[in-house]
Parts: structure tokens; C-alpha cells; sequence
DNA sequence: CAGCGCCAAAGTGTATACACTTCACGCCAC
DNA sequence: GTGGCGTGAAGTGTATACACTTTGGCGCTG
């Protein structure tokens, strides 16, 4: 009787089943285990820009940091590998990865591409409570800008995309968008130049303003003319002359 | 003097550094560890349709299997985990994903947002080789078609796309589409009623052709159409009644 | 004195040990 | 006979132990 389960559940859960739905119902998702909080850990002090690029991550340091053994340590780092935003040598260990030219290049060509289709849809299907939603995230922008509050304007202006996405409804795109703009920030940390964030802040309203007005042409040109502006203002340009890059090359070989 | 190693380097490499390099040289990625071979091995099992969604993979049943550790084994289920090719509940342990309809439709339309883009690209910049290139992979696919083999065919209708991808030179682009392509692959595992190989087959023949033609308004809506059947091609409708339905969540929480 | 090789310390990679949770069987009360 | 509850086996979660690689320094040699 393969259902029976089911409908047992329903009437009698067990604790623990219990506890799994408490878990669900109560919050938004429970923190599994300390290896989401030394990853969440890191990645905001990557993105908040407390760790330098190419920085050293030694296991047993991070493990005493936070009190648990290198095996959730280990966890972590490799979940941050996969989101590209460490590196890990074998044998070598874990540094805070220095994304390349050419990889920053291709990050925002990817978002280019997934956002200019996605601010498309949010132009045609959003109401108006999350326009309204949008704006609350665009005070709070106005607001860290003002009080020239570095970590959080970085990280306001990243989620400013991220919330968009998760408007939409599609949680396959608000994730994927979620890695690519936190890998951004990583780029944006090693060939920042001279970013305005109050030009960003700027485009994110111009962007919502077409929203408003489902003006779907306009606020796809904002939003791929706002990327492109992003990138534009990293120092992108081949600053290493050839013998240099050689080099490079070698070292990293 | 900071810059010593690198010159050092180039000029007599450690043995680790040689070591190395000749890795990268030598062929595509060298094998970093056993973990890499698990998830592989666990990957193509799901896609080529041997493992159903919903199956138990224990640990200890894993590392006997491959011979080494649950250490090993708990590394690659964590790396499947955020393929999300497989559920990992707590303390209960690691099943083949059954992804709901409703990711099933976002992760569709993910893809469809990244290749329409991806195509308009590949109309305007791809060369007479990759061209050539991809014909022979038809040619691969129509071999598969034609004599039935089926997880063949499943890998290699599926590879269209990412090598697609791949031929952009955006390696971030074709990571990204590997992973959605996967688990679409999962999913058609999981809805597929009467998908028709050759249909995909002969779709992905007009794709070309009219890349070929540098006709990108018509890739475009090749592709996308390519897409929409696929979607419609698996049962995606409400199958479940709500009593059903609502059995599930109760058998879930 | 420069360069090479060797050795020890540090750090990573894998395996194993142990604690804790879950699940199913069986027992007991009703 | 049915339903609830405890108990033990199975399995997962974390820590620890140990082997192996890397690396930097020291002395040796030419």
C-alpha cells in the first residue's frame, strides 16, 4: 500500500515530520547546518569587499574562526567554488578568486542576455504592489547612497536585480541570477574603477519608471544600456601590456 | 620582490608547476579526484535514463560501489544536490530530484530566454567551420535516431545545445546551459510522454540551416519553437486531481 | 657566492570513528 | 484486532586521525 503513507501523514505526522513542516511553514528556510553560514559568511564578506581577491582561505583557520571542523569548512569551500566566486587548487587550498577580463566579459553578456528578456516580461506582467515593492527597494538604495554606506549601496544596487527576478515567479532565474550579479560584485571588486553608485541608482529608477508605464521597449533599452554602462566603468581595457600577460601566464601555469 | 616567481617560473618550473601544466596541456581536465568520477558516473545514470527520479542513493551503497569513502561520496552528492539533479532532506538522505511541474516550466523558461539570445548571437558570428561542426554532430544525432539508441540520443539531442553554447566562446554562457540542459533532461525523464527523437532531429536540421543562411529573425523562431515543443511534448498538464494534489503536499511536508 | 637538493613544518586529501536521527518492527494496552 | 509506543538497526552528520603534497629554509657543493 505504497499510499498510505500519504494520507497517514496528513492526519498523524510524525515529530520529525512535523518538525521538517514547522521548519517550512515558520521562516524562510532553515538554516540546515553551519556549512550554509560560513559560505553565506564569506560570500558577503566577498561582495561587501572585506576580502581582497587572491587571498588566502586555510581551512583550519576558517574552522577555528567558527568553531567547527574542517569537514564543514571543506563544504563551504566547495560550494563557493562552484559559484566561481573562490578558486581551489588541489593541494593548494582555497584563495578568493581574481576573475579574468575575458570571464568578467562573459558574465555580463550572459546577464545582458537573461536580464533584457527578463525585464521584457516584468514590464508585461507586474502589478502594481510590486511596482510599489520596487520603489520601497529604490528608497532604500537613495538611502544607503546618501549616507555613502559602501557595503550596503554594493550590496541594495546587486539585489535590486535579484528582487526583480524573483518577481517574475521564476525561481530557476531569480537563482541563476542571483550567482551571476554575486559573481559581478567579486568582478566589480577587482576592476572597479570609478563606478558611480549614484548613476546606477539612477538607471534602477528610469528602469522602474518604465515598468510602471509596461513600456516593455524602453525598459529593455534602460536595463541593457544600464549593463552596459556597469561594465563600461570597469577598467576592462588590455591594461597589461603582452610581455606582462606572458608572465602572468607563466605564474599561473 | 613579488614578481621573482613568476619569472622563476617561466623559465624552470617546480615539478608540481610542471606537473601542472602538462595536466592542462595534455588533455581536457585532468580528473581532480574521485569525486569528479561519482558525479559523472551518478549524472550520465540520470540522464541516460537508468536511474529513476526518486531513487535512493545511499552512501554506503555509493562508496562500495566506487570504492572509497563516504567522504568522497558526500562531496559528489553535494555537487548533484545543487545541479539539483538530486534532493538531499536532511538526515534522511539523497533521492533522484522528481522536479514539479512548476520548475519544470521555469527552467524551460529560462531556456528559452538564453537561447533565443544565444542563437541571435550565434547567427551573426559563427563561421563556416562550426557550421561544419555542427552538421557532423547532426550527423551524429541522425545515426543515434536511426538505429534507436535511445540514452545516445538523449545525450547528443541534448549536447546540440551546448555545443551550440560552446561555439559562442562564452564559457560561462555554456556552463550555465549544461546545467539547464541537464536537468531538463531530468524532467523529460520524469513527463516525457511520446517525445519524437526525430522531430527534435529534423528541428535542430532547420536551426542550422538557417544559421547557415545568417538568417537570424528565423533561428530565432526556430529555436523557440524547438523549445515550446519540447515543453509541450511532455505531460505537463494538471494530471493530478486536487485530492491528489493536496495528498502530495500532505506526503511532502 | 650562486644554485641545487633535501628536510621539516604546514596544509590539504581521504578514511575512519562516533554521535545522533530516522524508520520499521514488534510489543503491549485497550 | 487496532492503535500507540518503545526499541534497535540502518543511515546520516560531524569530528578526528593519518597519509601525502607543497613549500620555504638550510646546508652542501661546485
Amino acid at each position: 500500500m505504497p499510499r498510505s503513507r500519504a494520507s497517514l501523514q496528513v492526519i498523524a505526522p510524525t515529530p520529525a515530520a512535523a518538525r521538517r513542516a514547522r521548519a517550512v511553514a515558520a521562516g524562510k528556510r532553515q538554516t540546515a547546518g553551519a556549512t550554509q553560514r560560513i559560505v553565506e559568511s564569506i560570500t558577503h564578506a566577498i561582495v561587501e569587499r572585506r576580502l581582497m581577491p587572491g587571498t588566502k582561505l586555510g581551512e583550519q583557520q576558517i574552522a577555528d574562526l567558527f568553531k567547527v571542523s574542517r569537514t564543514l569548512v571543506r563544504q563551504a569551500l566547495n560550494q563557493l567554488s562552484r559559484d566561481k566566486l573562490i578558486v581551489l587548487e588541489p593541494a593548494r587550498g582555497a584563495r578568493v578568486a581574481e576573475p579574468s577580463v575575458e570571464e568578467a566579459r562573459q558574465v555580463f553578456e550572459v546577464r545582458n542576455m537573461l536580464e533584457a528578456a527578463m525585464i521584457r516580461r516584468a514590464a508585461a506582467q507586474l502589478n502594481p504592489a510590486q511596482i510599489a515593492e520596487l520603489r520601497r527597494h529604490l528608497d532604500d538604495e537613495r538611502a544607503a547612497v546618501a549616507r555613502t554606506d559602501v557595503p550596503g549601496r554594493t550590496r541594495l544596487l546587486a539585489d535590486f536585480h535579484v528582487t526583480l527576478a524573483g518577481m517574475l515567479g521564476n525561481g530557476v532565474l531569480a537563482d541563476l541570477l542571483a550567482d551571476l550579479v554575486t559573481r559581478s560584485s567579486l568582478i566589480a571588486l577587482m576592476y572597479q574603477s570609478a563606478h558611480s553608485a549614484e548613476h546606477s541608482f539612477e538607471e534602477h529608477v528610469a528602469i522602474v519608471d518604465a515598468l510602471e508605464r509596461r513600456d516593455a521597449r524602453a525598459a529593455v533599452r534602460l536595463m541593457q544600456g544600464h549593463l552596459r554602462h556597469v561594465e563600461r566603468n570597469l577598467k576592462l581595457d588590455p591594461r597589461t601590456t603582452d610581455l606582462e600577460a606572458a608572465l602572468r601566464e607563466g605564474a599561473r601555469a
